[in-house]
DNA sequence: AGAAACGTTGACGTTGCGTGAAGGTCAAGG
DNA sequence: CCTTGACCTTCACGCAACGTCAACGTTTCT
């Protein structure tokens, strides 16, 4: 039979076929004199076979391997392997559609904001407006929230949670204050270290732990110096980075 | 902060960032003097939004259209597409594992056939050897059977076991040879209407009705003038394909 | 100063075919 | 005889989401 008969019995595009004879997966058949390829049974059982096997998910070249090896035992190990895979492809779906559901059901809530409602209720109590670092500090809280998982979403805002209050407030406006004003200062000014130690003592304990765990868990984002990153977002001047530099070796001192 | 060290920050490489500023998805930010992108934090958390929904699975020109239409409904819809492309997912997989391990304990009790066990316990009470059409007719059930579902192939096996018995054979090997004597003649040759009628008188039951469902349930398999495929295998001769057009037509008549 | 490690753009490789393009072959019908 | 239409042939691009050179300039460390 010519190709498309031999396609259409098996259920198969003629590329396919073709396909399948130029990855070596079915012999080339003879060839009529006009140059049309000339199908047997046996290669329609063969092309049955390989579908089969292509069917269950197995790659083609996989596929070559097994018919390769005359079925015996290596059939069974790469049947095996693709059904851990596949195991792993329904868990990874499962996960991906909780969390489609745990995003649906915030977007429900919260349909016009970028970040989490927890982060936005927070965001509401934090300093705003005129200052400069305000501004990179509610980025940074956005960055977080977004790159977080889910569930580490509202521990994170919670635990934010106590400057919110009208004296942390009135504290954190104080702060950034001092931040602005060493936009243009030199590293070694003396303010840095007397700012770093402010904040030290006015930063809640489990922020603190909190703060140290992430320079921990997360290496990426510090340099090999202990600098914050921010230092290089060309946002914060070299004074201003110093004081997070200072500040994160205090804590870590005191730990 | 340069290309790397903001893909270091959300975690993907830089070949993604430039990527998906490619595509649009990612506003290329300004450039250094000396051609380098230079990011802000902004397009941090720009980049970790969009690696959120693509590792939920949405394709990225989605997430472009999603995030173009600046948050809303279209969000919505395009979320709950996906939940339900993934649940279609779920649900192939499933039905792969199944039949992988129907392959896989078939595999074990028979590792070496390339036919089901009960096909191939078939084959072995049927005619063999000798006999060219024997081979053709083997080769026939043995497409059958690799086409087939694993639930069907059983069944298919069972109809034919009527076939094996002793005395059946024999009369196999008669027909069988008969068929054979036709390789020469020509298609209105009077023994090929003897040949159709006393195949007819012999087949069980079962046999003609499964037949006959098979030219209805799969019209490919034949061309539009009832004959069989096999016609067109250049196996058989015109003689011998026009025993089985007489005989699906005496099965039609007779139904 | 030279090497290592960045950055730039450009373009090909991957998977499993779909889908032309450009042309040859074959059976049927006017 | 010519056309039409349905086959066949090989060649080769297109898809998704990047990985991976290539060839080259820049920055940084030693």
């Amino acid at each position: 039979m010519k190709i498309g008969e031999l396609a259409a019995l098996v259920g198969v595009s003629t590329r396919t076929v073709r396909h399948y004879h130029h990855l070596g997966l079915l012999p080339e058949p003879e060839r009529l004199p006009n140059g049309y390829r000339e199908y047997r049974l046996r290669d329609a059982v063969l092309l049955a076979r390989v579908r089969r096997l292509a069917e269950l998910g197995l790659a083609l070249d996989e596929i070559r391997d097994v018919l390769a090896d005359d079925q015996g035992k290596e059939l069974r190990e790469v049947l095996l392997e693709l059904d851990a895979d596949l195991a792993g492809q329904q868990e990874a779906i499962r996960l991906r559609r909780e969390r489609l559901a745990a995003l649906l059901a915030e977007a429900d809530l919260h349909p016009d904001s970028a970040v989490s409602p927890a982060m936005a209720s927070v965001l509401r109590g934090l300093p705003s407006g005129g200052s400069k670092f305000a501004d990179f500090d509610r980025e940074m809280l956005a960055l977080v929230d977004t790159t977080a998982d889910p569930g580490e979403r509202e521990a994170f805002a919670e635990l934010l949670r106590p400057l919110t209050t009208p004296e942390a407030l009135a504290r954190g406006e104080a702060i950034y204050a001092r931040i602005d004003e060493l936009a243009e200062a030199a590293p070694d000014d003396p303010r840095v270290a007397e700012l770093a130690a402010d904040i030290a003592d006015h930063l809640p304990e489990e922020m603190k732990a909190m703060m140290l765990a992430s320079v921990d868990g997360h290496p990426d984002t510090f340099n090999e110096n202990g600098r914050w990153l921010s230092e290089m977002s060309l946002t914060l001047s070299p004074a201003q980075a110093e004081v997070f530099h200072v500040l994160m070796t205090m804590l870590k001192e005191r730990s």
